[in-house]
DNA sequence: GAGTGGTCTAGACCACGCG
DNA sequence: GCGTGGTCTAGACCACTCG
C-alpha cells in the first residue's frame, strides 16, 4: 500500500468517505469535474482514482448519468480489509493462531514442482508441512514448496510464525499474483490424523502457485481445510476471470 | 467485449501476439514509445492498453527496465479464454451438456433471499432447481433464485438451456460482478439422489450473488458439484481480493 | 547518462442519459 | 440541450534500472 501517488491518495480518501458513510450506497458521487476542482487536480487523475474504486466494486459509473456508490459497498469494504496476506495475519482477532511445523526439509524438486515453480531439477526447495490451529483446534494442514533460489534463510522457527511476513518484511520482497484451484476431496490419513476428521468428513483443498510482483513463482502449496472451518470468498469483476473446470 | 475503443483494440492485438508466440514468455515488449509510434497514437493510450494485459497477469512492467511477457502467459491465456459465462457455454466442447429442470416455480422470497437480492418481501422470485449433465453423467445441482423485478419472461424451456445467454442476448442486459463463497460439504439427500454420490463422497458448493453491470443483484444461487467433477480456478492479482474465512 | 515506465496536466471531442 | 463519464492527445517531469 504505497501512498505516494496522487490518484492513490485520492482513491483512499474516497474509500474513507464511503467507509465513514459520507457517501452512502446508491448516492451520487460529485462529478469528475467537481472532484477535480476539490482535489486541485485534473480529470484524468480523478479517473485513475475512480478506476481503483471501480475495480474494487465500490462504485458504479454510468456514462450520461454519473457515478454512484455500489449497493453492497459496505460488505465489499469488509472483504477488502481482510485482503489475503497469508493465513496468520488473516485470522488475527478470530482466536489464538498457533502453528506446528510437522516437517521442514530441503530437497530437490519433483518434475511437477519444477514445472509449477519454473525451476530446474538442480534448484533445491524447502518442503514444509504445517498444522495451523485456532484456539488449539486444528484448522488447516498446509504443505508448501518454495525454491531456495527465491526464498533464502528460512528456518523452522520462522515457519512456526508467518512466512509471508518474513518474505515481505525481512527479505523485502513484494508479493504479486496467484493462481488457485479449489476442490473438495475425501480425507486422507494425514487429514484424519492431524485435522482430527472422520473418514466421511470432507476436505476443502486449495492448491495454489503464488508469484512475486516481478513474476517469479515463489510458492507452490496445497492447503487442506476442515470442511466445517473453512471457505473461500471470491470477488469477481470484469477484470479478474475465474473459470470452473473439470 | 466491445471493440470500440482504440486502447481495447491495441490490447487485443498485443494479446494475439502473445498467443501467436510473436512475443514469447520473458521477452521484452517494444517500449511504450515504440508502441505509440507503431499504432500512431499517444503513450497514454498505449498505457491503457498495457493496463489490460497487466490486469490479466500477461505482462510484467518494471520502471527502468521495461515490460516483459509473464512467464506463465500461455496458461493464463487458456484460463482467460474460458472466462465465466455461465456453465452452459463454459462446458461446450467438453462433452454434451444437458440440463434437466427439476423445479420451476414463482414464489415470494425468504428474508435471507430478500437481503441477498436487495428486494422487498413483495417482489416475487423464480425458484429454479436444475441438474446439469455432461455426456449424461450428472455433474452439478444448481439452485437459483432470481427476482422478477429484474429478470422477466423466463420459462421452463429457457431454463433447460442457458439462462445467461437469455439474459444477455434476449433481455439485452449486461452481467457484472459477483461474490462467491466456496465450501466443502457432506452430501444431502438431494445430492445422493441426483448427483448419484454415496454418503461419504464430498460436495463442492459454490454459493454466489451475481450482479448486472448497473449493480442490481439478479441471481442468488447455490451450486453443488460432485467432488470428482468440479473445481474452481481463481486468478488473483493486486486488484481483486480473495479472503479465506471461517 | 540514456532509456525505461509512472504520473500528471489542460484541453478536446465523443457517447450516453435525461428532461 | 446539457451534464455526465469515456476516450484521446502532446507534452512534461519524475523514479527507476543498467551499463
Amino acid at each position: 500500500m504505497c501512498l505516494i501517488s496522487q490518484y492513490n491518495q485520492i482513491a483512499n480518501t474516497l474509500k474513507e468517505r464511503i467507509k465513514n458513510g459520507d457517501y452512502v450506497a446508491g448516492q451520487h458521487l460529485p462529478s469528475q469535474k467537481e472532484l477535480a476542482d476539490e482535489f486541485h487536480t485534473s480529470r484524468v487523475t480523478i479517473q485513475k482514482a475512480l478506476d481503483e474504486l471501480s475495480n474494487a466494486n465500490l462504485i458504479l459509473r454510468r456514462q450520461g448519468s454519473g457515478t454512484t456508490v455500489a449497493p453492497n459497498s459496505r460488505s465489499t469494504l469488509d472483504i477488502l480489509s481482510s485482503q489475503y496476506e497469508g493465513t496468520t495475519k488473516l485470522f488475527e482477532g478470530r482466536g489464538k493462531v498457533t502453528t506446528k511445523v510437522l516437517k521442514f526439509e530441503i530437497r530437490l524438486p519433483s518434475v511437477h514442482e519444477q514445472k509449477r515453480l519454473s525451476i530446474s531439477d538442480s534448484t533445491p526447495v524447502y518442503d514444509i508441512l504445517r498444522l495451523r490451529n485456532i484456539d488449539n483446534e486444528p484448522y488447516e494442514l498446509d504443505h508448501s514448496i518454495m525454491p531456495l533460489s527465491v526464498i533464502q534463510n528460512l528456518t523452522e522457527k520462522i515457519a512456526s510464525g508467518s512466512i509471508y511476513t518474513f518474505i515481505e518484511s525481512t527479505l523485502g520482497l513484494k508479493i504479486g499474483s496467484s493462481i488457485r484451484k479449489i476442490t473438495a476431496d475425501v480425507p486422507r490419513k494425514n487429514d484424519q490424523d492431524y485435522l482430527k476428521c472422520t473418514h466421511n468428513e470432507p476436505i476443502l483443498q486449495v492448491s495454489q502457485t503464488v508469484h512475486l510482483s516481478d513474476g517469479r513463482p515463489f510458492e507452490y502449496s496445497q492447503t487442506r481445510h476442515r470442511y466445517d472451518k473453512g471457505g473461500v470468498i471470491v470477488v469477481n469483476n470484469t477484470l479478474s476471470s475465474n473459470g470452473l473446470q473439470i
